[in-house]
DNA sequence: TTTTGTATAAGAGAAAACCTGATTTTTTTA
DNA sequence: TAAAAAAATCAGGTTTTCTCTTATACAAAA
């Protein structure tokens, strides 16, 4: 099966171990594609800005940024990508929330990885794939409440790759000879990032940028 | 190779997910035949019953049994069987125990998979294999001293204040208005602070006084 | 008492950041 | 499809910030 045709599927999942593991899995199915691995939801928003992803699986208690910001990031930006949840415990307690921001799947690790693929075929045909019954059904009736409304702000992904460098503590020029583009390009997508983050100054737009976590994803 | 020159390997994870994603990956590996699988602390004892392990991989965190319960009762009986302990933090209390208990290796999850192999091979030839971190925490622990190949660096009172202004992406100019003396002066002490580090420039030094923490603490 | 460490600072040159535009291509939307 | 918006690219000039060199004074330590 050519590539085009098969499941785009973005991995996300701190662990390297679990992160082998399915990759190692996934690789059975020839409908599958794995077309990428994120440890964080910052490297997740980094993939998904330079490639197409079907689908989604997301581990929730990723750092960074946690599982359900990520969802609201990922389903506001790139509605069109199915997520499912991989959790550790069916009793989360931000299940409800995960619902309603629009998950299409959610799964516990104690299933089986056959689990795993079927959600992946389902979820990309349109159908929600969810561990149980239970949770289709009772929980599905909370999804009908608006959620909230947080700024999400979009960077491009030449923005990103800057932003990027820009948390790796490089000065413009070198910027720009890392992505081939004058001093100059890199200059404006820097002024577009301050503006977007509304701060006064690069230093700051550092600051931000480690914090958030940017910089240690690599940006192939 | 035959089989019984492989070496046998049990896993214990009570995560269906992650166990066929550790089978996926030790299924390539030629030299070890997974022999087993289970997901309690009660089945492993069923197996090591009656068949031969050489190398148990015991994820702690497992209901029923405890991990720390399961190596005590497997080198009791099973003394010629390693014990590899699959964690999910480093930062784990039992570490002491576990060790004292007689695991010969010890890795966290967020570790690749390449880790698992090399751990099972080593520890089936009789050495130990524990993570570089997990070492460095519980050698650390058990001294209790802040260990280090890293040498303690000094700053003075004046030069902590300029680190920490630094950390919160202020310039010389306005370091200086906060701190009642003159630009030069903080750019004196910002001269220091980088021969100190051995830094290269001040956005490095940024980026180190935000990861380690500076700025945070008020200097009132 | 001589050396070391700390606090302070100026001036010049270099480097980096910031502002003000502008062109081309791609993508979205009306 | 045509118009609009977003994204990617860049140059020139101004300003700010950093970096380097050099320097003085004081206190503590050796």
């Amino acid at each position: 099966m050519e590539i085009q045709n098969k499941i785009k599927v973005l991995i996300a999942d701190d662990h390297k171990m679990m992160l082998d593991g399915l990759r190692s899995i996934l690789s059975k199915e020839n409908d599958i594609a794995l077309i990428g691995e994120a440890i964080n939801g910052i490297q997740v928003m980094d993939i998904l800005a330079h490639t197409k992803v079907d689908v989604l699986i997301l581990d929730i208690g990723m750092p960074e940024m946690d599982g359900y910001d990520t969802v609201l990031n990922v389903k506001k930006q790139y509605p069109e990508t199915k997520i499912v949840i991989l959790s550790f415990h069916k009793d989360e307690k931000h299940i409800g929330k995960l619902l309603k921001a629009g998950v299409s799947g959610y799964i516990v690790k104690d299933r089986g990885s056959e689990e795993l693929v079927k959600a992946i075929r389902s979820v990309n045909a349109g159908k929600d794939y969810f561990d149980n019954e239970v949770l289709q059904v009772s929980l599905r009736a909370m999804q009908n409440k608006s959620a909230g409304p947080e700024k999400i702000i979009k960077f491009s992904p030449r923005e990103l790759d800057v932003l990027n460098l820009i948390a790796e503590g490089l000065s413009s020029k070198e910027m720009g000879k890392r992505l081939f583009i004058s001093e100059s390009t890199v200059e404006t997508y820097r002024k577009n990032l301050l503006e977007k983050l509304a701060l006064p100054n690069s230093k700051l737009l550092l600051k931000y940028a480690i914090e958030k976590g940017y910089g240690k994803s690599s940006l192939s």
